[in-house]
DNA sequence: AACGACCGTTGCTTGATAAGCAACACAGCA
DNA sequence: TGCTGTGTTGCTTATCAAGCAACGGTCGTT
């Protein structure tokens, strides 16, 4: 392994994370600030970073640019991004797309309802993989081994009433809904807040992302949320048919 | 300059291009295979990069999350802020920042003009589409489709002398926006009130907003207004590559 | 005004390591 | 079966990344 790459790398996710100046990013890898300066330094030449006025860095114009493009090239995002527009357009609810990476979760794309309650849901970070229903909807399609593995990393802390409490628990709900066709959030990680969702599925049957529409239990019965079953269901039809997907 | 972080670098850009294998980044690099696999390594082991059954090399789930979080993080209003400051600075005119929100285009920042004249125009607020300075640069730049979905929704009222009575005018307008490069409002919602727009355009053209000076007749004339066009040019740009937008 | 603390920066030294070589394993092709 | 090309690894060593000391600048305090 690299040394200098190994510490490059972690300067860049603390920036991503918020700008920082030269100290606190020294103390933060425990290593002299002049190595960190040098570093910055050869960061800064490709416009990888750049210095804010009080000194502190930041992500620059050349990180931005491969983000888009980078972004910009993901076949998924760009297929589904009409579907989940219209969708959303339709429903006037947040709907959200998500793929699995490793063993996490990550919404990639998302669209706002009109709702007063803003969705706490942010692209590129995990979800809540207890409790999300994009997470089930995706997991219920897994095979078994990648399941397990995703499971182990779990913890079922119980945040609200209706969280689920146990791995067993867990994969008897993803068998629900892999017969089911659809998974929920039911109020397990906000009370007020419940969602349904659907896999994408590839053609040989692989789940390549999953997509949700949330709502607050104020403005949706779960009723009326799952009278949107059938929108849902021609979405992700069409994003996997788009894709070579299913027949 | 760490010459292993450059070489990391530009192996980033090159894969954010494109997958490739280690025999093509070597030869870019034009550094010794094994220099350029234990790079990768320590990228891989980052989740920056990760190797597809070809092996080739593409962008990681580490990176794409990055990009992601990097990307949320940017508000165009942040950027902009400090940019609109010093225009409404410079000119003494009111400035506005717009952004398309679903049909409607949305005021998301204001900076007032030194006018005994308080323009009417709110931050959250839709502007008035059918003369709206922004509307129009906007909507010069989004493909036809949506444009003609919010053109579908604009009622021509005729408010003033100088109000678009009319779609086919109004495309018409948008043609000679696009050629342009700048919108105007002369007078077309207050008789006395006129204004330049100018679209701030991310890398692939997309409109991600619109800026405008907005001024009296009494206190300038168009051609006045006009002579602003370069100054009104020179922040969207910034705003822009601030962005990671236009090249 | 003077001083101290702190941050950012640079020249220099040196121990650590990045870089490349040779050899190997593997896959594909003739 | 043999050849070619790609990817990989152990080893050596020349290069350089890392840290130290000292400096300059800024800010706050006295």
């Amino acid at each position: 392994m690299i040394k200098s790459l190994e510490k490059a790398m972690i300067l860049l996710q603390e920036i991503t994370k918020e700008p920082q100046s030269l100290r606190t990013l020294s103390e933060t890898l425990q290593v002299h600030k002049s190595t960190v300066l040098r570093l910055l330094q050869t960061l800064e030449e490709f416009g990888m970073v750049e210095r804010d006025e009080e000194l502190r860095y930041r992500l620059g114009s050349a990180f931005y640019a491969m983000a888009y493009q980078a972004l910009e090239g993901l076949d998924l995002r760009k297929v589904a991004a009409p579907v989940l527009r219209d969708l959303n357009a339709r429903t006037n609810l947040t709907v959200h797309l998500a793929v699995l990476q490793g063993d996490k979760v990550v919404y990639i794309d998302k669209y706002e309802g009109m709702q007063q309650v803003q969705m706490y849901s942010r692209i590129g970070l995990p979800v809540p993989m207890s409790s999300a229903g994009v997470a089930k909807a995706i997991l219920a399609h897994v095979p078994e081994p990648v399941r397990d593995a995703v499971l182990r990393r779990i913890e079922f802390n119980g945040v609200t009433e209706t969280s689920i409490r146990s791995v067993q628990r867990y994969v008897e709900v993803l068998e629900e809904v892999r017969r089911n066709g659809y998974a929920v959030d039911r109020g397990e990680l906000e009370p007020f807040i419940h969602c349904v969702a659907m896999p994408i599925l590839s053609m040989d049957g692989a789940p390549v992302g999953a997509v949700s529409i949330t709502a607050t239990t104020s403005s949706h019965t779960f009723e009326q949320l799952t009278a949107l079953l059938p929108d849902l269901a021609q979405a992700t039809r069409t994003i996997s048919r788009t894709l070579g997907g299913e027949a």
